[in-house]
DNA sequence: TAAACGTGGAC
DNA sequence: TGTCCAAGTTT
Protein backbone atom coordinates (compact mmCIF):
# COMPACT_ATOMS: atom_id res chain seq x y z
CA UNK A 1 0.00 0.00 0.00
CA UNK A 2 2.17 2.73 1.39
CA UNK A 3 4.93 1.71 -1.60
CA UNK A 4 2.26 2.81 -4.51
CA UNK A 5 1.48 5.90 -2.83
CA UNK A 6 5.45 6.51 -2.45
CA UNK A 7 5.78 5.74 -6.03
CA UNK A 8 3.15 8.21 -7.06
CA UNK A 9 4.48 10.95 -4.36
CA UNK A 10 7.89 10.99 -6.30
CA UNK A 11 6.50 11.52 -9.69
CA UNK A 12 3.87 14.06 -8.46
CA UNK A 13 4.78 15.82 -5.41
CA UNK A 14 3.87 19.43 -5.41
CA UNK A 15 6.99 21.88 -4.41
CA UNK A 16 6.10 24.83 -1.39
CA UNK A 17 8.48 26.75 -0.11
CA UNK A 18 8.67 24.65 3.28
CA UNK A 19 9.27 21.45 1.49
CA UNK A 20 12.26 19.40 0.98
CA UNK A 21 11.28 17.58 -2.65
CA UNK A 22 11.53 13.77 -2.40
CA UNK A 23 14.39 13.56 -4.44
CA UNK A 24 16.38 15.34 -1.84
CA UNK A 25 14.97 13.64 1.09
CA UNK A 26 16.00 10.34 -0.37
CA UNK A 27 19.81 11.83 -0.52
CA UNK A 28 19.24 12.67 3.99
CA UNK A 29 17.98 15.97 3.50
CA UNK A 30 15.51 16.99 6.22
CA UNK A 31 13.22 20.18 6.30
CA UNK A 32 14.36 23.04 9.39
CA UNK A 33 12.12 21.88 12.14
CA UNK A 34 10.44 25.33 12.37
CA UNK A 35 9.67 25.88 8.65
CA UNK A 36 7.94 22.77 9.46
CA UNK A 37 6.27 24.45 12.32
CA UNK A 38 5.36 27.28 11.25
CA UNK A 39 3.91 25.83 8.00
CA UNK A 40 1.49 23.32 9.59
CA UNK A 41 0.16 26.30 11.86
CA UNK A 42 -0.38 28.46 9.15
CA UNK A 43 -2.29 25.73 6.95
CA UNK A 44 -4.42 24.64 9.81
CA UNK A 45 -7.97 25.09 8.13
CA UNK A 46 -6.69 27.12 5.82
CA UNK A 47 -5.35 26.52 1.64
CA UNK A 48 -1.72 26.09 0.73
CA UNK A 49 -2.38 28.91 -1.56
CA UNK A 50 -3.24 31.58 1.30
CA UNK A 51 -0.47 30.17 3.30
CA UNK A 52 2.49 30.51 0.61
CA UNK A 53 2.84 34.42 0.67
CA UNK A 54 2.94 34.24 4.69
CA UNK A 55 5.31 31.92 5.20
CA UNK A 56 7.32 33.50 2.79
CA UNK A 57 7.12 36.77 4.68
CA UNK A 58 7.14 35.17 7.90
CA UNK A 59 10.92 33.54 7.43
CA UNK A 60 11.90 36.18 5.59
CA UNK A 61 11.16 38.22 8.53
CA UNK A 62 11.85 36.06 11.14
CA UNK A 63 14.77 33.82 9.59
CA UNK A 64 14.88 31.46 12.93
CA UNK A 65 12.74 30.64 16.23
CA UNK A 66 14.55 32.54 18.06
CA UNK A 67 13.61 35.48 15.96
CA UNK A 68 9.89 34.54 15.59
CA UNK A 69 10.01 34.71 19.79
CA UNK A 70 12.06 38.11 20.18
CA UNK A 71 9.38 39.70 18.41
CA UNK A 72 6.71 42.33 19.70
CA UNK A 73 3.07 40.99 19.84
CA UNK A 74 1.62 43.94 17.58
CA UNK A 75 4.26 42.86 15.01
CA UNK A 76 3.34 39.37 14.56
CA UNK A 77 -0.25 39.97 15.05
CA UNK A 78 -0.26 42.23 11.79
CA UNK A 79 1.79 40.25 9.95
CA UNK A 80 -0.82 37.42 10.53
CA UNK A 81 -3.80 39.78 9.63
CA UNK A 82 -6.16 38.79 7.33
CA UNK A 83 -4.28 34.88 7.80
CA UNK A 84 -7.90 34.14 10.10
CA UNK A 85 -8.27 32.04 13.27
CA UNK A 86 -6.32 34.80 15.05
CA UNK A 87 -5.66 32.42 18.21
CA UNK A 88 -2.91 30.58 16.19
CA UNK A 89 -0.94 33.72 15.99
CA UNK A 90 -1.12 34.43 19.71
CA UNK A 91 -0.36 30.43 20.31
CA UNK A 92 2.65 30.74 17.98
CA UNK A 93 4.59 33.36 19.57
CA UNK A 94 3.59 31.63 22.96
CA UNK A 95 4.77 28.28 21.45
CA UNK A 96 7.74 30.28 19.45
CA UNK A 97 9.21 31.70 22.99
CA UNK A 98 8.78 28.15 24.99
CA UNK A 99 11.28 26.61 22.30
CA UNK A 100 13.68 29.78 22.08
CA UNK A 101 13.84 29.95 25.57
CA UNK A 102 13.34 26.77 27.20
CA UNK A 103 13.95 24.25 24.51
CA UNK A 104 17.29 26.12 23.46
CA UNK A 105 15.54 26.49 20.52
CA UNK A 106 14.97 23.20 19.47
CA UNK A 107 11.77 21.77 18.66
CA UNK A 108 10.93 18.04 20.40
CA UNK A 109 10.90 15.36 18.01
CA UNK A 110 8.26 13.23 20.18
CA UNK A 111 4.39 13.54 19.16
CA UNK A 112 4.26 13.42 22.94
CA UNK A 113 6.18 16.45 23.65
CA UNK A 114 5.55 18.35 20.50
CA UNK A 115 1.81 18.13 21.40
CA UNK A 116 2.73 19.64 24.94
CA UNK A 117 3.44 23.15 23.06
CA UNK A 118 0.35 25.87 22.93
CA UNK A 119 -1.18 25.53 19.23
CA UNK A 120 -0.29 22.22 18.36
CA UNK A 121 -2.88 19.33 18.47
CA UNK A 122 -2.98 15.69 17.55
CA UNK A 123 -2.46 16.64 13.88
CA UNK A 124 0.42 18.89 14.20
CA UNK A 125 2.48 16.95 16.53
CA UNK A 126 2.24 14.52 14.28
CA UNK A 127 2.99 16.22 10.91
CA UNK A 128 6.16 17.87 12.82
CA UNK A 129 7.30 14.61 14.18
CA UNK A 130 7.05 13.11 10.66
CA UNK A 131 7.97 15.44 8.31
CA UNK A 132 10.87 17.18 10.39
CA UNK A 133 11.92 13.88 12.21
CA UNK A 134 11.06 11.17 10.09
CA UNK A 135 9.24 9.76 13.31
CA UNK A 136 6.26 7.02 12.25
CA UNK A 137 3.51 9.21 13.34
CA UNK A 138 -0.10 8.80 11.88
CA UNK A 139 -1.55 12.14 10.27
CA UNK A 140 -5.04 12.88 10.04
CA UNK A 141 -6.20 15.87 8.83
CA UNK A 142 -9.22 16.55 6.32
CA UNK A 143 -7.31 14.89 3.37
CA UNK A 144 -6.96 11.78 4.85
CA UNK A 145 -10.18 11.22 6.84
CA UNK A 146 -11.24 11.84 3.10
CA UNK A 147 -9.38 9.32 1.55
CA UNK A 148 -9.43 6.32 4.08
CA UNK A 149 -12.80 6.90 4.36
CA UNK A 150 -12.95 6.00 0.92
CA UNK A 151 -10.36 3.40 0.38
CA UNK A 152 -12.03 1.51 3.40
CA UNK A 153 -15.70 2.49 2.41
CA UNK A 154 -16.35 3.90 6.14
CA UNK A 155 -20.30 5.19 5.86
CA UNK A 156 -20.19 6.30 9.60
CA UNK A 157 -20.27 9.85 9.35
CA UNK A 158 -17.73 12.57 10.69
CA UNK A 159 -17.11 13.67 13.25
CA UNK A 160 -18.30 10.31 15.04
CA UNK A 161 -16.07 8.09 12.56
CA UNK A 162 -12.72 9.91 13.40
CA UNK A 163 -11.06 7.47 15.94
CA UNK A 164 -12.29 4.50 13.08
CA UNK A 165 -10.30 6.27 10.28
CA UNK A 166 -6.99 7.48 12.66
CA UNK A 167 -7.27 3.28 13.17
CA UNK A 168 -7.50 2.43 10.10
CA UNK A 169 -4.90 5.16 8.84
CA UNK A 170 -2.45 3.99 11.27
CA UNK A 171 -2.39 0.42 9.88
CA UNK A 172 -1.25 1.74 6.53
CA UNK A 173 1.55 4.54 7.89
CA UNK A 174 4.83 3.13 6.63
CA UNK A 175 8.04 2.73 8.97
CA UNK A 176 9.80 3.89 5.51
CA UNK A 177 10.01 7.11 4.64
CA UNK A 178 7.43 8.22 7.30
CA UNK A 179 7.60 11.93 6.37
CA UNK A 180 7.27 11.93 2.61
CA UNK A 181 4.38 9.63 3.08
CA UNK A 182 2.28 11.81 4.75
CA UNK A 183 3.18 14.29 2.82
CA UNK A 184 2.16 11.95 -0.22
CA UNK A 185 -1.16 11.02 1.55
CA UNK A 186 -2.35 14.34 1.98
CA UNK A 187 -1.52 15.39 -1.47
CA UNK A 188 -3.41 12.97 -2.85
CA UNK A 189 -5.96 14.23 -0.99
CA UNK A 190 -5.59 17.67 -2.23
CA UNK A 191 -5.15 16.73 -5.39
CA UNK A 192 -6.73 13.53 -6.58
CA UNK A 193 -8.63 12.34 -3.95
CA UNK A 194 -10.92 15.02 -3.60
CA UNK A 195 -14.09 16.75 -1.90
CA UNK A 196 -15.51 16.35 -5.66
CA UNK A 197 -15.60 14.68 -8.47
CA UNK A 198 -12.28 12.54 -7.18
CA UNK A 199 -10.03 11.50 -10.28
CA UNK A 200 -9.87 7.92 -9.43
CA UNK A 201 -8.77 7.28 -12.59
CA UNK A 202 -5.20 8.38 -11.79
CA UNK A 203 -5.43 7.11 -8.25
CA UNK A 204 -2.82 4.79 -7.32
CA UNK A 205 -4.78 2.96 -4.91
CA UNK A 206 -7.61 2.54 -7.33
CA UNK A 207 -7.29 -0.73 -7.20
CA UNK A 208 -7.49 -1.26 -3.84
CA UNK A 209 -10.85 1.56 -2.93
CA UNK A 210 -13.46 0.00 -1.35
CA UNK A 211 -15.47 3.22 -2.53
CA UNK A 212 -14.68 3.12 -5.40
CA UNK A 213 -15.66 -0.66 -6.09
CA UNK A 214 -19.04 0.21 -4.81
CA UNK A 215 -19.63 3.37 -6.81
CA UNK A 216 -19.87 5.50 -3.76
CA UNK A 217 -15.96 7.24 -3.63
CA UNK A 218 -17.71 10.84 -4.44
CA UNK A 219 -20.62 10.07 -1.37
CA UNK A 220 -17.99 9.75 1.26
CA UNK A 221 -17.24 10.72 3.83
CA UNK A 222 -20.62 11.14 4.68
CA UNK A 223 -20.76 14.46 7.35
CA UNK A 224 -23.13 15.40 9.78
CA UNK A 225 -25.14 18.57 9.18
CA UNK A 226 -23.89 22.15 10.02
CA UNK A 227 -26.15 24.77 12.11
CA UNK A 228 -27.84 27.36 10.06
CA UNK A 229 -25.64 30.94 10.24
CA UNK A 230 -27.36 33.58 12.12
CA UNK A 231 -27.09 36.80 11.09
CA UNK A 232 -25.49 39.38 13.85
CA UNK A 233 -25.60 43.61 13.50
CA UNK A 234 -22.98 46.31 14.61
CA UNK A 235 -21.75 49.36 14.42
CA UNK A 236 -17.92 50.44 13.74
CA UNK A 237 -16.66 54.13 14.50
CA UNK A 238 -14.50 56.00 11.93
CA UNK A 239 -13.06 58.86 13.85
CA UNK A 240 -10.67 60.78 11.47
CA UNK A 241 -8.36 63.61 12.37
CA UNK A 242 -7.34 66.29 10.10
CA UNK A 243 -4.11 64.44 9.38
CA UNK A 244 -6.10 61.76 8.28
CA UNK A 245 -5.02 59.44 11.10
CA UNK A 246 -7.91 56.98 12.16
CA UNK A 247 -8.80 56.23 15.38
CA UNK A 248 -8.48 52.00 15.89
CA UNK A 249 -8.42 49.95 19.00
CA UNK A 250 -6.64 46.87 20.21
CA UNK A 251 -9.48 44.43 20.71
CA UNK A 252 -9.00 41.89 23.95
CA UNK A 253 -6.98 38.85 23.83
CA UNK A 254 -9.48 36.05 24.28
CA UNK A 255 -12.70 35.48 21.78
CA UNK A 256 -13.40 36.54 17.78
CA UNK A 257 -10.85 38.74 16.78
CA UNK A 258 -8.30 38.29 19.63
CA UNK A 259 -5.62 40.68 20.12
CA UNK A 260 -6.08 42.43 16.79
CA UNK A 261 -6.07 46.01 15.87
CA UNK A 262 -10.16 47.02 14.85
CA UNK A 263 -12.06 49.90 14.64
CA UNK A 264 -14.25 50.83 17.95
CA UNK A 265 -17.65 49.61 17.79
CA UNK A 266 -18.22 47.49 20.58
CA UNK A 267 -20.20 44.15 20.62
CA UNK A 268 -22.48 42.82 18.01
CA UNK A 269 -26.06 40.71 18.19
CA UNK A 270 -29.79 41.32 17.63
CA UNK A 271 -29.23 44.10 16.98
CA UNK A 272 -26.69 47.28 15.90
CA UNK A 273 -26.35 48.89 19.30
CA UNK A 274 -22.73 50.10 20.39
CA UNK A 275 -21.91 53.73 22.10
CA UNK A 276 -19.43 55.54 20.13
CA UNK A 277 -16.40 56.01 21.64
CA UNK A 278 -16.14 59.58 22.55
CA UNK A 279 -18.74 62.45 22.40
CA UNK A 280 -18.77 63.68 18.45
CA UNK A 281 -20.84 64.78 15.57
CA UNK A 282 -21.15 61.01 14.75
CA UNK A 283 -23.00 61.13 10.98
CA UNK A 284 -24.54 57.36 9.92
CA UNK A 285 -22.32 56.84 6.66
CA UNK A 286 -25.07 55.26 5.12
CA UNK A 287 -23.00 52.00 4.07
CA UNK A 288 -22.61 48.54 5.75
CA UNK A 289 -19.85 46.15 6.00
CA UNK A 290 -20.62 42.48 5.13
CA UNK A 291 -18.72 39.32 6.59
CA UNK A 292 -19.10 36.09 7.10
CA UNK A 293 -17.67 34.33 10.21
CA UNK A 294 -17.17 30.33 10.78
CA UNK A 295 -20.49 30.50 12.48
CA UNK A 296 -22.61 33.74 12.07
CA UNK A 297 -23.09 36.98 8.90
CA UNK A 298 -21.95 40.35 10.45
CA UNK A 299 -23.46 43.44 8.83
CA UNK A 300 -21.81 46.38 10.42
CA UNK A 301 -23.08 49.69 10.15
CA UNK A 302 -20.25 52.55 9.57
CA UNK A 303 -20.94 55.82 11.91
CA UNK A 304 -18.20 58.43 10.81
CA UNK A 305 -16.99 62.07 12.29
CA UNK A 306 -14.01 64.61 11.79
CA UNK A 307 -12.60 65.13 14.82
CA UNK A 308 -9.76 67.57 16.01
CA UNK A 309 -6.31 67.51 15.73
CA UNK A 310 -5.87 67.34 19.46
CA UNK A 311 -8.62 64.53 20.12
CA UNK A 312 -6.54 62.13 22.34
CA UNK A 313 -6.49 58.30 21.62
CA UNK A 314 -4.55 55.75 19.24
CA UNK A 315 -4.67 57.22 16.38
CA UNK A 316 -3.37 55.60 13.35
CA UNK A 317 -1.89 57.08 9.86
CA UNK A 318 -3.89 55.57 6.83
CA UNK A 319 -1.30 54.14 5.20
CA UNK A 320 -0.29 50.27 6.29
CA UNK A 321 -3.39 50.09 8.10
CA UNK A 322 -5.57 48.12 6.98
CA UNK A 323 -3.03 45.19 5.94
CA UNK A 324 -2.64 45.16 10.24
CA UNK A 325 -6.51 44.58 10.48
CA UNK A 326 -8.09 41.27 10.27
CA UNK A 327 -10.64 41.40 6.67
CA UNK A 328 -13.55 42.48 8.05
CA UNK A 329 -11.78 45.69 9.86
CA UNK A 330 -10.06 46.51 6.15
CA UNK A 331 -13.92 46.26 4.81
CA UNK A 332 -14.93 48.42 7.35
CA UNK A 333 -12.11 50.98 6.81
CA UNK A 334 -12.18 50.81 3.19
CA UNK A 335 -16.18 51.41 3.02
CA UNK A 336 -15.58 54.12 5.54
CA UNK A 337 -12.82 56.09 4.20
CA UNK A 338 -14.71 55.87 1.12
CA UNK A 339 -17.90 57.27 2.03
CA UNK A 340 -16.25 59.87 3.69
CA UNK A 341 -14.57 61.10 1.13
C1' DT B 1 -19.18 16.53 23.20
C1' DA B 2 -20.02 20.68 21.04
C1' DA B 3 -19.26 25.28 20.12
C1' DA B 4 -16.07 28.98 19.05
C1' DC B 5 -12.86 30.45 15.99
C1' DG B 6 -11.52 33.58 9.75
C1' DT B 7 -10.97 33.72 5.19
C1' DG B 8 -11.19 33.10 0.18
C1' DG B 9 -12.01 30.14 -3.71
C1' DA B 10 -14.91 26.82 -6.18
C1' DC B 11 -19.31 25.68 -7.86
C1' DT C 1 -25.94 34.68 -3.37
C1' DG C 2 -25.34 30.51 -0.72
C1' DT C 3 -22.94 26.45 0.66
C1' DC C 4 -18.97 23.76 1.11
C1' DC C 5 -14.64 23.28 2.68
C1' DA C 6 -9.12 23.78 3.47
C1' DA C 7 -2.57 20.43 6.31
C1' DG C 8 -7.43 21.81 13.43
C1' DT C 9 -7.04 23.56 18.30
C1' DT C 10 -8.96 25.14 22.41
C1' DT C 11 -12.27 25.33 25.94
Amino acid sequence: MAAELLGWYDRMARAMPWRVPPAERLRGARPDPYHVWLSEVMLQQTTVAAVKGYFERFVARWPRVSDLAAAPDAEVMAAWAGLGYYARARNLLRCARVVAQELDGRFPETEAALRALPGVGPYTAAAIAAIAFDRPATVLDGNVERVIARLRAVEEPLPGAKERLRALAAEITPRERPGDYAQAIMDLGATICTPRAPACGLCPWRADCAARALGIAAELPRKAAKAAKPTRLGIAYLALRPDGTVLVERRPEKGLLGGMLGLPGGAWGAEAVAAPPFAADWRDLGVEARHTFTHFHLRLRLMGARVPAVTPGDFRPRDGLAEAMPTVMRKALALGLGAMG
